[in-house]
DNA sequence: GTCTATAATTTGATAGAC
DNA sequence: GTCTATCAAATTATAGAC
């Protein structure tokens, strides 16, 4: 068992239990009760709610992100560049049914602490950053870029309260989502 | 004052807090203090926390289907149906630049009592059956209902967490939008 | 790095006077 | 219908032993 593996196995039952529950609906005993330690322990990993908060977001981002690839890589289309964006939520959507992490802590923003809603936030703006360059820049790609974004973080949302992933692929059934 | 009118104020309270912090994220002592009584008297009113929020769902849900009218109206254009939705939405966004509470609650749901989880549901199945009907049903009003909620949910999600109203308008620009 | 123990606070909820 | 008073449980967080 390396050093940080406890870290890495609190960091997903964070992930878990914030995406099913919200971060507010999730406490220190749950996790430490997922990973098999005491409450204290995670507290030596993470001091407060606020880092663990902070910590979970960013890996995700950066998870999310790192999937993407290079929105101007010029040996992929642009269909095949959308087509790896939907896939990426579908993704995120799949196992459990669970909507995107940020879209939770979006929705929860105004009630969290400070760094957990930047780290919201800059996984939001940079998201919509690289489907804007996926697509192409210019005004019409940077209305489209939203539209898409939230299109993709609503269908989530509907197929996770209806507890139907029909209903995901409903509502992208127009865009490109070929394995590419 | 009506007899019932601190209720009311409750509700309006509970509304508020939960589209801004969510339902964990907002307590009976929060809401207590925003109507100026204490919170032995907000249990008088609605015994639980499930009843608490049962009744701003339902209260929520109601209104805003309300307001969509009526989805067979012979007197009214297919547009200017799907108009009426996104002004719904969009209402629900103005002011406080607040998720839709419904949308709050969703992403919280596995979390919640069993009663507003299913209140919540409801929201959901009413609204895009609306909007299947308004559309003039059959399969392919089917997912275009999906997608345009999706769409809508995600567009006052984004522009919440950015907190940017544009980015709602960005986001539904290409969808009819005249007052009608 | 994990544990026991505990502090300090908040939470949902109840009993009973007025 | 509202209040004071209170409860039992849960929460985030810390101190210090091992």
């Amino acid at each position: 068992m390396r050093a940080d593996d406890t870290a890495d196995r609190v960091l997903d039952a964070a992930e878990a239990r914030f995406r099913r529950y919200g971060f507010h609906g999730t406490s220190f005993r749950d996790l430490a009760g997922d990973v098999g330690i005491k409450s204290a322990s995670v507290h030596h990993h993470f001091p407060t709610k606020a880092d663990l908060g902070r910590a979970v977001a960013d890996r995700y981002a950066q998870r999310f992100l790192e999937a993407l690839g290079d929105p101007r890589d010029p040996s992929r289309t642009r269909d095949a560049k959308i087509a790896r964006l939907v896939r990426g939520f579908r993704e995120a959507l799949q196992a459990d049914n669970v909507m995107c992490l940020c879209g939770v802590l979006a929705t929860e923003s105004d009630g969290l602490p400070a760094k957990v809603t930047s780290s919201v936030a800059t996984f939001f703006r940079l998201t919509i950053q690289w489907t804007e360059t996926a697509l192409g820049g210019g005004d019409e790609a940077a209305a489209e870029a939203r539209r898409l974004v939230a299109l993709l973080e609503g269908a989530m949302m509907l197929a996770s309260v209806l507890d139907d992933a029909s209903v995901f692929e409903a509502a992208v059934r127009e865009l490109p989502s070929a394995t590419s």
